[in-house]
DNA sequence: CACAATCAAGAGCAGCGCTCTTATTTCGTA
DNA sequence: TACGAAATAAGAGCGCTGCTCTTGATTGTG
Protein backbone atom coordinates (compact mmCIF):
# COMPACT_ATOMS: atom_id res chain seq x y z
CA UNK A 1 0.00 0.00 0.00
CA UNK A 2 2.43 2.48 1.15
CA UNK A 3 4.88 1.22 -1.57
CA UNK A 4 6.96 3.93 -3.49
CA UNK A 5 5.46 5.12 -6.48
CA UNK A 6 7.86 6.00 -8.84
CA UNK A 7 11.53 7.23 -9.47
CA UNK A 8 10.24 10.62 -7.86
CA UNK A 9 8.95 9.56 -5.26
CA UNK A 10 11.81 7.15 -4.50
CA UNK A 11 14.63 10.18 -5.33
CA UNK A 12 12.41 12.40 -2.90
CA UNK A 13 12.54 10.07 0.43
CA UNK A 14 15.98 9.97 -0.15
CA UNK A 15 17.02 12.86 -0.48
CA UNK A 16 15.10 13.86 2.48
CA UNK A 17 17.06 11.66 4.49
CA UNK A 18 20.36 12.49 2.92
CA UNK A 19 19.53 16.38 3.86
CA UNK A 20 18.37 15.11 7.67
CA UNK A 21 21.33 13.00 7.63
CA UNK A 22 24.07 15.81 6.54
CA UNK A 23 22.38 18.16 8.94
CA UNK A 24 22.98 15.77 11.58
CA UNK A 25 26.33 15.43 10.81
CA UNK A 26 26.69 19.25 11.23
CA UNK A 27 24.85 19.35 13.86
CA UNK A 28 26.99 17.18 16.27
CA UNK A 29 29.89 18.98 14.65
CA UNK A 30 29.09 22.09 15.34
CA UNK A 31 25.98 22.46 17.11
CA UNK A 32 22.21 24.01 16.48
CA UNK A 33 23.65 27.64 16.11
CA UNK A 34 25.56 26.96 13.08
CA UNK A 35 23.91 24.60 11.19
CA UNK A 36 23.34 26.21 7.91
CA UNK A 37 20.70 25.30 5.29
CA UNK A 38 23.36 26.88 2.74
CA UNK A 39 25.91 24.58 3.71
CA UNK A 40 24.00 21.63 4.27
CA UNK A 41 22.97 22.38 0.35
CA UNK A 42 26.49 22.78 -0.48
CA UNK A 43 27.82 19.74 0.89
CA UNK A 44 24.74 17.59 -1.09
CA UNK A 45 26.22 19.24 -4.17
CA UNK A 46 23.07 21.24 -4.69
CA UNK A 47 22.04 25.01 -4.69
CA UNK A 48 20.10 26.39 -1.31
CA UNK A 49 17.06 26.95 -3.51
CA UNK A 50 16.26 23.41 -3.99
CA UNK A 51 16.55 22.21 -0.69
CA UNK A 52 13.33 24.14 0.25
CA UNK A 53 11.34 21.72 -1.70
CA UNK A 54 12.14 19.06 0.83
CA UNK A 55 11.99 21.86 4.02
CA UNK A 56 9.77 24.86 3.94
CA UNK A 57 12.05 26.70 6.34
CA UNK A 58 15.68 26.12 8.87
CA UNK A 59 13.18 25.70 11.64
CA UNK A 60 11.13 22.61 10.24
CA UNK A 61 14.60 21.13 9.41
CA UNK A 62 15.69 21.84 12.93
CA UNK A 63 12.15 19.93 13.64
CA UNK A 64 12.81 17.11 12.13
CA UNK A 65 16.10 16.83 14.43
CA UNK A 66 14.40 17.36 17.26
CA UNK A 67 12.60 14.64 16.82
CA UNK A 68 14.95 12.30 15.30
CA UNK A 69 16.73 13.20 19.22
CA UNK A 70 13.70 12.77 21.47
CA UNK A 71 13.60 9.41 19.51
CA UNK A 72 16.81 8.43 19.90
CA UNK A 73 17.45 9.14 23.35
CA UNK A 74 14.17 7.58 23.62
CA UNK A 75 14.63 4.41 21.80
CA UNK A 76 18.00 4.22 24.35
CA UNK A 77 15.47 4.41 27.70
CA UNK A 78 13.71 1.67 26.11
CA UNK A 79 16.34 -0.02 25.60
CA UNK A 80 17.86 -0.24 29.00
CA UNK A 81 14.34 -1.12 30.25
CA UNK A 82 14.01 -3.93 28.05
CA UNK A 83 17.49 -5.05 28.60
CA UNK A 84 16.75 -5.65 32.76
CA UNK A 85 13.22 -6.92 32.30
CA UNK A 86 13.93 -9.31 35.19
CA UNK A 87 15.83 -7.30 37.45
CA UNK A 88 15.13 -5.43 40.67
CA UNK A 89 13.18 -2.12 39.93
CA UNK A 90 15.77 0.11 41.26
CA UNK A 91 18.04 -1.39 39.75
CA UNK A 92 16.54 -1.13 36.11
CA UNK A 93 15.94 2.88 36.83
CA UNK A 94 19.24 3.29 37.46
CA UNK A 95 19.60 1.10 34.06
CA UNK A 96 17.20 3.64 32.19
CA UNK A 97 19.12 6.49 33.99
CA UNK A 98 22.45 5.76 32.40
CA UNK A 99 21.33 4.82 29.59
CA UNK A 100 19.90 8.47 28.99
CA UNK A 101 22.91 10.08 30.51
CA UNK A 102 24.87 7.88 28.18
CA UNK A 103 23.01 9.04 24.97
CA UNK A 104 22.94 12.71 26.12
CA UNK A 105 26.84 12.75 26.92
CA UNK A 106 27.38 10.74 23.59
CA UNK A 107 25.37 13.48 21.63
CA UNK A 108 25.57 16.49 23.27
CA UNK A 109 24.55 19.12 20.45
CA UNK A 110 21.54 16.80 19.77
CA UNK A 111 20.69 16.92 23.72
CA UNK A 112 21.09 20.63 23.62
CA UNK A 113 18.63 20.95 20.95
CA UNK A 114 15.80 19.03 23.07
CA UNK A 115 17.10 19.64 26.24
CA UNK A 116 18.58 23.18 26.38
CA UNK A 117 17.11 26.52 25.41
CA UNK A 118 13.93 26.45 23.24
CA UNK A 119 15.95 27.72 19.80
CA UNK A 120 12.58 28.06 17.34
CA UNK A 121 9.62 30.35 18.37
CA UNK A 122 7.96 29.33 22.01
CA UNK A 123 5.48 26.38 21.56
CA UNK A 124 6.97 22.68 20.56
CA UNK A 125 5.59 21.41 17.22
CA UNK A 126 2.87 19.28 17.47
CA UNK A 127 5.23 16.60 15.83
CA UNK A 128 7.52 16.78 19.37
CA UNK A 129 5.39 16.26 21.85
CA UNK A 130 5.10 12.21 21.48
CA UNK A 131 8.51 11.48 21.04
CA UNK A 132 9.31 14.02 23.21
CA UNK A 133 7.65 11.57 26.47
CA UNK A 134 9.07 8.60 25.39
CA UNK A 135 11.54 8.69 28.43
CA UNK A 136 9.09 10.23 31.16
CA UNK A 137 6.78 6.80 30.07
CA UNK A 138 10.04 4.30 30.66
CA UNK A 139 10.23 6.07 33.81
CA UNK A 140 6.90 5.61 34.89
CA UNK A 141 6.58 1.97 33.32
CA UNK A 142 9.65 1.06 35.51
CA UNK A 143 8.31 2.98 38.68
CA UNK A 144 5.07 1.24 38.22
CA UNK A 145 6.18 -2.54 37.91
CA UNK A 146 7.10 -1.80 41.76
CA UNK A 147 3.70 -0.68 42.91
CA UNK A 148 1.36 -3.45 41.80
CA UNK A 149 -0.55 -4.07 45.03
CA UNK A 150 1.14 -2.92 48.22
CA UNK A 151 2.12 0.55 48.82
CA UNK A 152 5.34 1.96 49.60
CA UNK A 153 6.47 4.57 51.78
CA UNK A 154 6.10 7.83 50.45
CA UNK A 155 6.37 11.49 52.06
CA UNK A 156 3.34 12.79 52.88
CA UNK A 157 1.62 15.43 50.58
CA UNK A 158 1.20 18.85 51.27
CA UNK A 159 -1.70 20.01 51.81
CA UNK A 160 -2.15 22.75 48.64
CA UNK A 161 -0.35 20.33 46.48
CA UNK A 162 -3.22 17.83 46.63
CA UNK A 163 -5.31 18.86 43.78
CA UNK A 164 -2.67 19.70 41.90
CA UNK A 165 -1.42 15.88 43.10
CA UNK A 166 -4.95 14.57 41.95
CA UNK A 167 -4.93 16.35 38.27
CA UNK A 168 -1.59 15.28 37.26
CA UNK A 169 -2.06 11.43 38.32
CA UNK A 170 -4.63 11.37 36.69
CA UNK A 171 -3.20 12.80 33.20
CA UNK A 172 -0.26 10.69 33.41
CA UNK A 173 -0.59 7.27 35.73
CA UNK A 174 -4.35 6.84 37.29
CA UNK A 175 -3.27 3.74 38.47
CA UNK A 176 -0.50 4.88 40.81
CA UNK A 177 -1.19 7.32 44.09
CA UNK A 178 -1.17 11.00 43.31
CA UNK A 179 2.10 11.39 45.49
CA UNK A 180 3.81 9.06 43.67
CA UNK A 181 3.14 10.43 40.22
CA UNK A 182 4.03 13.89 41.64
CA UNK A 183 7.24 12.47 42.51
CA UNK A 184 8.02 10.65 39.30
CA UNK A 185 7.32 13.77 37.75
CA UNK A 186 9.91 15.59 40.35
CA UNK A 187 12.43 12.79 39.54
CA UNK A 188 11.97 13.42 35.49
CA UNK A 189 12.85 16.81 35.56
CA UNK A 190 15.77 16.27 38.04
CA UNK A 191 16.90 13.44 36.34
CA UNK A 192 18.32 16.11 33.37
CA UNK A 193 19.16 17.75 35.59
CA UNK A 194 22.02 16.32 36.65
CA UNK A 195 22.34 15.17 32.67
CA UNK A 196 22.16 18.73 31.56
CA UNK A 197 24.78 20.16 34.28
CA UNK A 198 26.86 17.46 33.25
CA UNK A 199 26.81 18.04 29.50
CA UNK A 200 26.37 21.98 29.57
CA UNK A 201 29.42 22.15 31.34
CA UNK A 202 28.68 23.39 34.41
CA UNK A 203 30.29 20.21 37.12
CA UNK A 204 33.55 21.48 34.94
CA UNK A 205 35.96 21.61 38.04
CA UNK A 206 33.85 20.49 40.49
CA UNK A 207 32.73 16.68 39.59
CA UNK A 208 35.31 14.78 38.38
CA UNK A 209 34.27 11.41 38.32
CA UNK A 210 30.91 11.80 36.37
CA UNK A 211 30.00 8.24 36.25
CA UNK A 212 30.00 7.17 39.87
CA UNK A 213 28.43 10.44 40.77
CA UNK A 214 25.57 10.04 38.08
CA UNK A 215 25.10 6.78 38.96
CA UNK A 216 24.57 7.55 42.74
CA UNK A 217 22.37 10.17 42.53
CA UNK A 218 20.37 8.17 39.93
CA UNK A 219 19.65 5.35 42.05
CA UNK A 220 18.59 7.98 44.88
CA UNK A 221 15.95 9.34 42.71
CA UNK A 222 14.73 5.80 42.42
CA UNK A 223 14.83 5.52 45.74
CA UNK A 224 12.60 8.88 45.89
CA UNK A 225 9.57 7.30 43.73
CA UNK A 226 9.97 4.22 45.94
CA UNK A 227 11.87 1.71 44.70
CA UNK A 228 13.40 0.30 47.41
CA UNK A 229 17.33 -1.20 47.70
CA UNK A 230 16.19 -4.94 48.08
CA UNK A 231 13.51 -6.48 46.75
CA UNK B 1 41.74 56.74 42.60
CA UNK B 2 39.31 54.76 40.38
CA UNK B 3 37.20 58.70 39.51
CA UNK B 4 37.09 59.19 35.76
CA UNK B 5 39.86 60.70 33.96
CA UNK B 6 37.63 63.29 31.83
CA UNK B 7 34.75 63.60 29.46
CA UNK B 8 35.79 60.82 27.44
CA UNK B 9 36.58 58.10 29.78
CA UNK B 10 32.85 59.07 31.70
CA UNK B 11 31.26 58.63 28.13
CA UNK B 12 32.70 55.37 27.80
CA UNK B 13 31.46 54.17 30.59
CA UNK B 14 28.10 55.48 30.40
CA UNK B 15 28.24 54.11 26.40
CA UNK B 16 29.22 50.82 27.26
CA UNK B 17 26.15 50.70 29.90
CA UNK B 18 23.78 51.81 27.65
CA UNK B 19 25.03 49.14 24.86
CA UNK B 20 24.63 46.63 27.40
CA UNK B 21 21.21 48.00 28.98
CA UNK B 22 19.68 47.72 25.43
CA UNK B 23 21.54 44.30 24.66
CA UNK B 24 19.69 43.32 27.80
CA UNK B 25 16.09 44.51 26.18
CA UNK B 26 16.16 42.90 23.20
CA UNK B 27 17.90 39.46 25.22
CA UNK B 28 14.62 39.74 27.23
CA UNK B 29 12.53 40.56 24.31
CA UNK B 30 13.61 38.03 21.53
CA UNK B 31 16.01 35.35 23.11
CA UNK B 32 19.56 35.23 22.81
CA UNK B 33 19.36 34.01 18.77
CA UNK B 34 17.83 36.73 17.78
CA UNK B 35 20.04 39.43 19.61
CA UNK B 36 22.05 41.78 16.75
CA UNK B 37 24.91 43.94 17.41
CA UNK B 38 23.58 46.04 14.66
CA UNK B 39 20.11 46.48 15.94
CA UNK B 40 21.63 47.22 19.23
CA UNK B 41 23.75 49.51 17.32
CA UNK B 42 20.82 51.02 15.36
CA UNK B 43 18.64 51.33 18.58
CA UNK B 44 21.50 53.31 20.18
CA UNK B 45 21.30 56.01 16.90
CA UNK B 46 25.40 54.69 16.24
CA UNK B 47 26.62 52.47 13.38
CA UNK B 48 27.21 49.46 13.70
CA UNK B 49 31.26 49.42 13.30
CA UNK B 50 31.18 52.25 16.05
CA UNK B 51 30.00 49.56 18.82
CA UNK B 52 33.17 47.21 18.25
CA UNK B 53 35.49 49.85 19.96
CA UNK B 54 33.58 49.27 23.21
CA UNK B 55 32.93 45.31 22.66
CA UNK B 56 35.19 43.33 20.24
CA UNK B 57 32.31 40.36 19.10
CA UNK B 58 28.84 39.31 19.58
CA UNK B 59 30.26 36.77 21.86
CA UNK B 60 32.05 39.31 23.98
CA UNK B 61 28.74 41.50 24.76
CA UNK B 62 27.27 38.14 24.93
CA UNK B 63 29.44 37.24 27.73
CA UNK B 64 28.75 40.48 29.78
CA UNK B 65 25.11 39.66 29.69
CA UNK B 66 25.78 36.29 30.75
CA UNK B 67 27.86 37.93 33.56
CA UNK B 68 25.30 39.78 34.41
CA UNK B 69 22.74 37.26 34.32
CA UNK B 70 24.79 35.26 37.30
CA UNK B 71 24.92 37.96 39.10
CA UNK B 72 20.93 38.53 39.23
CA UNK B 73 20.17 35.39 39.57
CA UNK B 74 23.09 34.99 42.49
CA UNK B 75 21.57 38.32 43.96
CA UNK B 76 18.09 36.82 44.50
CA UNK B 77 19.29 33.82 45.80
CA UNK B 78 21.48 35.91 48.17
CA UNK B 79 18.87 37.79 48.95
CA UNK B 80 16.26 35.35 50.27
CA UNK B 81 18.77 33.85 52.74
CA UNK B 82 19.77 36.93 54.23
CA UNK B 83 16.12 38.01 54.61
CA UNK B 84 14.89 34.45 56.08
CA UNK B 85 18.80 34.40 58.62
CA UNK B 86 16.76 33.42 61.50
CA UNK B 87 14.50 31.15 60.33
CA UNK B 88 15.03 27.46 60.38
CA UNK B 89 17.06 25.81 57.98
CA UNK B 90 14.91 23.77 55.94
CA UNK B 91 12.65 27.05 55.43
CA UNK B 92 15.42 29.07 54.13
CA UNK B 93 17.01 26.35 51.78
CA UNK B 94 13.13 26.52 50.19
CA UNK B 95 12.97 30.12 50.55
CA UNK B 96 16.50 30.42 48.43
CA UNK B 97 15.21 28.48 45.89
CA UNK B 98 11.83 30.24 45.45
CA UNK B 99 13.32 32.76 44.91
CA UNK B 100 16.09 31.41 42.11
CA UNK B 101 13.15 30.27 40.19
CA UNK B 102 11.54 33.36 40.56
CA UNK B 103 14.17 34.85 38.90
CA UNK B 104 14.12 32.43 36.32
CA UNK B 105 10.61 32.58 35.30
CA UNK B 106 10.95 36.25 35.38
CA UNK B 107 13.81 36.58 33.42
CA UNK B 108 13.58 32.98 30.97
CA UNK B 109 15.77 34.40 28.14
CA UNK B 110 18.60 35.54 30.33
CA UNK B 111 18.09 32.36 32.23
CA UNK B 112 18.20 30.38 29.38
CA UNK B 113 21.67 32.01 28.57
CA UNK B 114 23.23 30.76 31.63
CA UNK B 115 21.73 27.60 32.33
CA UNK B 116 20.50 26.30 28.60
CA UNK B 117 22.48 25.10 25.94
CA UNK B 118 26.16 27.02 25.92
CA UNK B 119 25.95 29.84 23.23
CA UNK B 120 29.23 30.68 22.22
CA UNK B 121 32.63 28.19 22.17
CA UNK B 122 32.70 25.26 24.56
CA UNK B 123 34.24 26.40 27.62
CA UNK B 124 33.01 29.26 29.73
CA UNK B 125 35.06 32.52 29.96
CA UNK B 126 36.84 33.08 33.03
CA UNK B 127 34.59 36.20 33.99
CA UNK B 128 31.70 33.84 34.21
CA UNK B 129 32.93 31.27 36.91
CA UNK B 130 32.52 33.46 40.09
CA UNK B 131 29.39 34.98 38.90
CA UNK B 132 28.52 31.51 38.30
CA UNK B 133 29.07 29.85 41.90
CA UNK B 134 27.07 32.37 44.00
CA UNK B 135 23.77 30.14 44.07
CA UNK B 136 25.53 27.43 44.77
CA UNK B 137 27.61 28.73 47.51
CA UNK B 138 24.19 30.28 49.02
CA UNK B 139 22.96 26.52 48.65
CA UNK B 140 26.05 24.92 50.48
CA UNK B 141 26.04 27.93 53.18
CA UNK B 142 22.31 27.30 54.23
CA UNK B 143 23.27 24.00 53.92
CA UNK B 144 26.33 24.13 56.48
CA UNK B 145 24.12 26.23 58.93
CA UNK B 146 22.19 23.14 59.41
CA UNK B 147 25.36 21.30 60.41
CA UNK B 148 27.29 23.06 63.23
CA UNK B 149 28.05 20.00 65.61
CA UNK B 150 25.61 17.32 65.38
CA UNK B 151 25.20 14.76 62.42
CA UNK B 152 22.32 14.02 60.35
CA UNK B 153 21.32 11.04 59.18
CA UNK B 154 22.77 10.45 55.37
CA UNK B 155 22.75 7.75 53.19
CA UNK B 156 25.16 5.25 53.00
CA UNK B 157 28.32 6.70 50.25
CA UNK B 158 28.74 3.31 47.73
CA UNK B 159 31.83 2.09 47.51
CA UNK B 160 32.85 3.69 44.15
CA UNK B 161 31.53 7.14 45.09
CA UNK B 162 34.42 7.43 48.27
CA UNK B 163 37.06 9.34 46.32
CA UNK B 164 35.56 11.10 44.46
CA UNK B 165 33.34 12.62 47.66
CA UNK B 166 36.61 12.78 48.97
CA UNK B 167 38.09 15.26 46.81
CA UNK B 168 35.19 17.08 46.25
CA UNK B 169 33.98 17.63 49.86
CA UNK B 170 37.51 18.81 49.94
CA UNK B 171 37.21 21.21 46.96
CA UNK B 172 34.06 23.03 48.05
CA UNK B 173 33.02 22.73 51.65
CA UNK B 174 36.16 21.02 53.77
CA UNK B 175 34.25 21.36 56.72
CA UNK B 176 30.95 19.24 55.65
CA UNK B 177 30.98 15.54 55.36
CA UNK B 178 31.57 14.38 52.08
CA UNK B 179 28.13 12.42 51.49
CA UNK B 180 26.70 16.12 52.10
CA UNK B 181 29.49 17.57 50.05
CA UNK B 182 28.30 15.12 47.29
CA UNK B 183 24.31 15.40 47.94
CA UNK B 184 24.36 18.97 48.04
CA UNK B 185 26.26 18.96 43.97
CA UNK B 186 22.89 16.19 43.26
CA UNK B 187 20.60 18.71 44.73
CA UNK B 188 22.00 22.22 43.36
CA UNK B 189 22.06 20.61 39.82
CA UNK B 190 18.61 18.78 40.61
CA UNK B 191 17.01 22.44 41.33
CA UNK B 192 17.70 23.59 38.46
CA UNK B 193 16.89 20.69 36.30
CA UNK B 194 13.22 21.96 37.55
CA UNK B 195 14.01 25.16 37.07
CA UNK B 196 14.86 24.55 33.57
CA UNK B 197 11.92 21.93 32.67
CA UNK B 198 9.21 24.66 33.82
CA UNK B 199 11.01 27.73 31.79
CA UNK B 200 11.60 25.69 28.56
CA UNK B 201 8.16 24.14 28.48
CA UNK B 202 8.76 20.48 29.60
CA UNK B 203 6.29 21.17 32.51
CA UNK B 204 3.69 21.90 29.20
CA UNK B 205 0.53 19.84 29.62
CA UNK B 206 2.23 18.28 32.55
CA UNK B 207 2.22 20.08 35.76
CA UNK B 208 -0.38 23.23 35.96
CA UNK B 209 0.00 24.27 39.63
CA UNK B 210 3.93 25.23 39.61
CA UNK B 211 4.27 27.04 42.33
CA UNK B 212 2.76 24.16 44.81
CA UNK B 213 5.08 21.50 42.86
CA UNK B 214 7.95 23.13 43.06
CA UNK B 215 8.12 24.37 46.81
CA UNK B 216 7.54 20.58 47.06
CA UNK B 217 10.25 19.22 45.08
CA UNK B 218 12.66 22.00 46.59
CA UNK B 219 11.15 21.17 50.16
CA UNK B 220 12.20 17.75 49.73
CA UNK B 221 15.69 18.73 48.08
CA UNK B 222 16.49 20.38 51.21
CA UNK B 223 15.63 16.98 53.45
CA UNK B 224 18.08 15.17 51.58
CA UNK B 225 20.48 17.46 52.08
CA UNK B 226 19.79 16.81 55.26
CA UNK B 227 17.74 20.17 56.67
CA UNK B 228 15.01 18.14 58.79
CA UNK B 229 11.23 19.76 58.60
CA UNK B 230 11.38 20.41 62.30
CA UNK B 231 14.48 22.43 64.29
C1' DC C 1 50.83 73.75 20.73
C1' DA C 2 51.54 69.48 18.60
C1' DC C 3 51.31 64.74 18.83
C1' DA C 4 49.04 60.49 20.02
C1' DA C 5 45.16 58.06 21.41
C1' DT C 6 40.35 57.51 20.83
C1' DC C 7 36.29 57.42 18.38
C1' DA C 8 32.27 57.83 14.77
C1' DA C 9 31.21 56.81 10.28
C1' DG C 10 31.21 54.79 5.80
C1' DA C 11 32.17 51.26 2.45
C1' DG C 12 32.59 46.69 1.73
C1' DC C 13 33.09 41.42 2.23
C1' DA C 14 31.22 36.94 2.93
C1' DG C 15 27.71 34.54 4.82
C1' DC C 16 22.87 33.75 6.09
C1' DG C 17 17.42 32.59 5.37
C1' DC C 18 14.26 33.10 2.09
C1' DT C 19 11.54 34.39 -2.37
C1' DC C 20 10.66 34.64 -7.12
C1' DT C 21 11.32 33.39 -11.75
C1' DT C 22 12.76 30.26 -15.35
C1' DA C 23 13.76 25.89 -17.37
C1' DT C 24 13.71 20.97 -17.08
C1' DT C 25 12.13 16.53 -15.73
C1' DT C 26 8.66 13.24 -14.29
C1' DC C 27 3.93 11.56 -13.84
C1' DG C 28 -1.13 10.52 -14.27
C1' DT C 29 -4.43 10.60 -17.62
C1' DA C 30 -7.12 11.65 -21.79
C1' DT D 1 1.09 7.37 -26.75
C1' DA D 2 0.90 12.20 -26.47
C1' DC D 3 -0.30 16.05 -23.51
C1' DG D 4 -1.02 18.97 -19.61
C1' DA D 5 -0.12 19.25 -14.75
C1' DA D 6 2.85 18.70 -11.06
C1' DA D 7 7.36 18.43 -9.09
C1' DT D 8 12.11 19.73 -9.24
C1' DA D 9 16.59 22.16 -10.11
C1' DA D 10 18.90 26.30 -10.78
C1' DG D 11 19.80 31.11 -10.83
C1' DA D 12 19.27 35.88 -9.44
C1' DG D 13 18.30 38.76 -5.90
C1' DC D 14 16.58 41.01 -1.31
C1' DG D 15 17.59 42.26 3.28
C1' DC D 16 19.81 40.87 7.09
C1' DT D 17 23.97 39.43 9.86
C1' DG D 18 29.06 39.73 12.04
C1' DC D 19 33.11 41.76 11.08
C1' DT D 20 37.17 44.48 8.86
C1' DC D 21 39.44 48.40 6.97
C1' DT D 22 39.94 53.10 5.96
C1' DT D 23 39.02 57.97 6.58
C1' DG D 24 38.33 61.96 9.20
C1' DA D 25 37.03 64.30 13.40
C1' DT D 26 37.39 64.77 18.48
C1' DT D 27 39.80 64.57 22.80
C1' DG D 28 43.54 64.18 26.21
C1' DT D 29 48.48 64.81 27.22
C1' DG D 30 53.63 65.70 26.91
Amino acid sequence: MTTVRGARARARIEITAAIKDEARTQLAAEGAAKLSLRAVARELGMVSSALYRYFPSRDDLLTALIVEAYDAIGAAAEKAASETAGQRPLDRWTAVCRAVRAWAVAHPHEYALIYGSPVPGYSAPQDTIVPASRVGLVLIETARSAHTGEGVALPPLPEGLRPEAARLAADIAPDLPPALAVTLVGAWSQLFGLISFEVFGHFHNIVEDREAFFAAAARRLGQDVGLLPRG
